[in-house]
DNA sequence: AACATTGCTGAGGTTACCTCATCATGAGGG
DNA sequence: CCCTCATGATGAGGTAACCTCAGCAATGTT
């Protein structure tokens, strides 16, 4: 049944397709963050502090569901660009917690509304239904 | 609205639980991979040269989605492997085509079955008629 | 006080891509 | 026939986004 229509795209499994619509989501993602100059586990990381304020660089990790190593290394490149601050853990000696600074949250906002209009665009080929749809049965996958 | 629940996995946007699925995807199959010491993106080279026999590597370019040069490098791991070989395409002695040796050829079969299990494993969760949905609204935004 | 645990980060590695430059071959025009 | 341009593959070198493991400082536990 793999037969029907080999046209240019090999569609063969479900998760053959849901990598192939990862990697157009992904180009996407990544051009429209461009005039920041930020890329997308940033632009990840911005949205996590933009909504929680101030984290410690592990909690951040679990967030992003990531190592704590690497949550260390993304907030490093947002403080080169200034976009996020370290301080001083009060209540912890060993902890730092990281804010987003003036600057980082002007630009957290308006990366969210881009990634939104991105998100329409790219999504927006599917009715309503179907969106919702898809998030439900995401969700469900996502465990 | 996004003030239900935040247990621990932000699920702000389509767009952000679709990166967790995916995530999760990812992990999976790299590990029921591993056994056979291939990555997944060989993996999918694999598949290609599978369903399509011989093919030159700018050829497996396009159906992987990726630039040519990119192709070259899956292909040499391969080779490395000792799953693919490289013979001079008769027809234009500038190309090479790839095709699976014997040990690629019962390699990638493998794979699939395991793929296949795995899929079962992942997708699973979901019933026929959720399944078919998703599938039908991936392909759609495949493009 | 001794010890294990926690929080962060240095060092170094991997995967999967990319672009640009180079080189050989092929194809079409004059 | 030669010249130019296009095409196929690959070397060189780069990037993003992860990872593990080791080490250090501060904490908490007994």
């Amino acid at each position: 049944m793999t037969e029907h229509t080999v046209d240019s795209a090999d569609d063969e499994s479900l998760a053959e397709t849901f990598w192939a619509v990862a990697s157009r989501l992904r180009r996407q993602t990544r051009d429209s963050l461009a005039p920041w100059d930020v890329t997308p586990s940033q632009s990840r990381a911005l949205g996590v502090l933009a909504r929680h304020g101030e984290v410690r660089p592990g909690t951040l990790a679990e967030h992003l569901r990531i190592a704590p190593r690497s949550a260390t290394e993304v907030v490093d490149d947002l403080q080169t660009r200034g976009l996020v601050e370290r301080r001083p853990d009060p209540a912890d000696r060993r902890a730092t917690l990281v804010a987003l600074t003036d600057e980082g949250d002007r630009v957290s906002t308006a990366i969210r509304t881009a990634r939104r209009a991105e998100a329409d665009r790219f999504f927006g080929h599917l009715d309503d239904a179907d969106r919702a749809e898809l998030a439900r049965i995401l969700r469900t996958l996502r465990t």
